[in-house]
DNA sequence: CTGTTAGCGCCTTCAT
DNA sequence: ATGAAGGCGCTAACAG
């Protein structure tokens, strides 16, 4: 980034509108500059070519007005507006509000602005939301996975609006997917594992029915033990969503098995903290008597006393690239585009 | 809530509209029901008085159809948007995820959409913001805090929207304010460790000069230390945004001071987690070596092997509360109103 | 209870 | 490089 300047600036310090007072339209601002609406409109949207001259005298009007494009009426004549779409499953834990942060950051410098819909991992709520957010013919719509129902999926197709689906690219996109493998996340983490030594291998997990992802994690995880003649020697899985609390129960859970174990994957880093906990709680050696392996690289897990090893998902720049491959082309692409912003193996102290 | 029947249910499973078609409009809904457009509208905003037969074959026709509503044009049309404005100071801890949470939850069995923005604790950022979200002529305006520039508040203050002003009620609101007194808070926490014993208190802090609030509690924290006779026996502040890493710093700092400690007052739990992890670290004994107290009740202080004694603020009910409020009444009331969330101690193993 | 008439403020298309 | 005309889809005000 960035192109600052492709961008009309309407900001600065107005004098504020009187409440009174009607407010100020493209009109006002013709007139007191001495052109017609259509050049002032021009102006703002940086469209056609202006003479300097005019330019700067529609730009003195807009300023001595404080106008400020009223944004239905632009969308109403275009038939598009300057809002993005944006649904995310959840807002529970840090994940996803990197993720809008990223996004946000690749809006600030622009006049589009995001509006947001949760589906608490529900298609069917993510359904409406997206008729929800189609009324107001957005220039984009950005949404989680690849699952969808069929008429979600339709909606969008059907659409002319962009669509970024996040997170993975381990399918097919409507249009643009930004994300990581989390397939191949997982065999990186059985073979880090391996590679450690470690042989005895458990796996403590959350809910599978709303996070897909993280079910990919998991099998790539198996299929990596495989590649090395080994497999899984215990599992547990809580049927909640993850979060530190149901991590220490889980691994708890998971040791009152009996198994020999060494070494527990979990399904992300919330799990693994709260797992770390549990070992902390009852003075379980960590790595020495059991080693710790995360996903996604959260800051808490490096302020552990010893730092967790994990995963580390670039979420700020997914939604960053998103929104910038998204603006950087109005109209949706022939072909359907995947962007793999990575993923690594942060090397802590805890496997 | 609520009373799901104020609002007109535009989703279900219309037949997605063919991308070549022309998008379905309220003309279209009116010939096929055989009534006036403006019929269609009143069946669809639930106004004026409609015959039940009427309305039933409208229905019907909007069903039959898949018409969406254009946002844009009721918002032209009407001078106000189903859009709510909500500024957050930031995205990069839980908390305001948190409020974000509970607004979206109040909003989502309304057709009202958050569209946000994010100052990082900037309020030039925040005027410009209010300045592009005003442009959408939203229902009403979230933001945080009573920190605005003047132009900013005049915006606000001259505008018909609602504006709330969330997290803080120690100061005179614009229109609605709802959130907890920092000041209170804070002489809550003095208390409290006076209580338990603790007489060579400390305080470990961020950012002042970005959070407000932070530097409230902390004069209540005096304040309320002064009250049995104590006085701070040490102080130590990062001049970095809140978060564990640098709580565990500077804790680690203000103990190589050298003076006798015997409890820690930490600006939040971002920074109290982290200084428990110092203490884990280099095998301070909590709390009998040294007692620690948080902020916020984030779920991750009560996973610590011992849970963080810390100050529980109703973070979603914030939000929850505010749009509630907001959404009662459209107009402006005459008089200011603050609503209490209020605070509570958690008695943790820390403190 | 329902229909008619005018816009809302801007953008697109076509002229010049 | 600029202007004129028309309409985007809906709602408000007034009839009846």
């Amino acid at each position: 980034m960035t192109n600052e300047r492709r961008w009309a600036d309407t900001s600065g310090l107005p004098p504020a509108p009187d409440a009174t007072a009607k407010p100020v339209t493209l009109a006002h601002v013709a007139r007191l500059a001495g052109v017609s609406e259509n050049t002032v409109s021009r102006v703002i949207r940086d469209k056609g070519s202006i003479a300097p001259e005019t330019r700067q005298r529609v730009n003195a009007a807009i300023e001595q007005l404080g106008y400020v494009p009223n944004r239905a009426a632009g969308s109403l004549a275009s038939s598009s507006s300057l809002i993005i779409g944006v649904i995310l499953p959840s807002l529970s834990n840090i994940v996803f509000p990197e993720v809008l942060r990223g996004i946000n950051a690749g809006l600030s410098a622009t006049p589009y602005r995001p509006m947001i819909g949760v589906t608490d991992y529900d298609l069917d709520i993510e359904h409406q939301l997206i008729a929800s957010l189609l009324a107001w013919q957005p220039a984009a719509i950005i949404t989680t996975g690849f699952d969808h129902t069929v008429g979600a999926r339709r909606m969008l197709e059907n659409s002319r609006v962009r669509v970024a689906e996040l997170m993975d690219i381990d399918n097919a996109p409507i249009d643009l997917a930004v994300g990581l493998s989390h397939h191949e996340a997982g065999r990186a983490m059985a073979h880090h594992l391996v590679q450690r030594g470690y042989c005895n291998i458990a796996y403590v997990g959350h809910d599978w029915t709303a996070d897909r992802r993280a079910h990919a994690r998991y099998v790539g995880l198996c299929e990596g033990l495989a590649e090395t003649g080994l497999s899984l020697v215990a599992e547990c899985r809580t049927d909640q969503a993850s979060s530190t609390l149901e991590g220490r129960k889980t691994l708890s859970n998971l040791l009152s098995g009996g198994v020999h174990i060494d070494a527990v994957a979990f399904s992300n880093d919330d799990m693994a903290v709260g797992g770390f906990m549990h070992c902390l709680a009852v003075n379980i050696a960590v790595p020495e008597e059991l080693a710790l392996i995360g996903f996604n690289g959260l800051e808490i897990g490096q302020v552990l006393p010893k730092p967790l090893t994990t995963v580390l998902s670039n979420r700020f720049a997914i939604g960053k690239t998103a929104v910038e491959l998204l603006l950087a082309g109005v109209q949706r692409p022939d072909e359907t585009v995947k962007i793999d912003t990575g993923f690594s193996i942060v090397e802590g102290a805890t496997a």
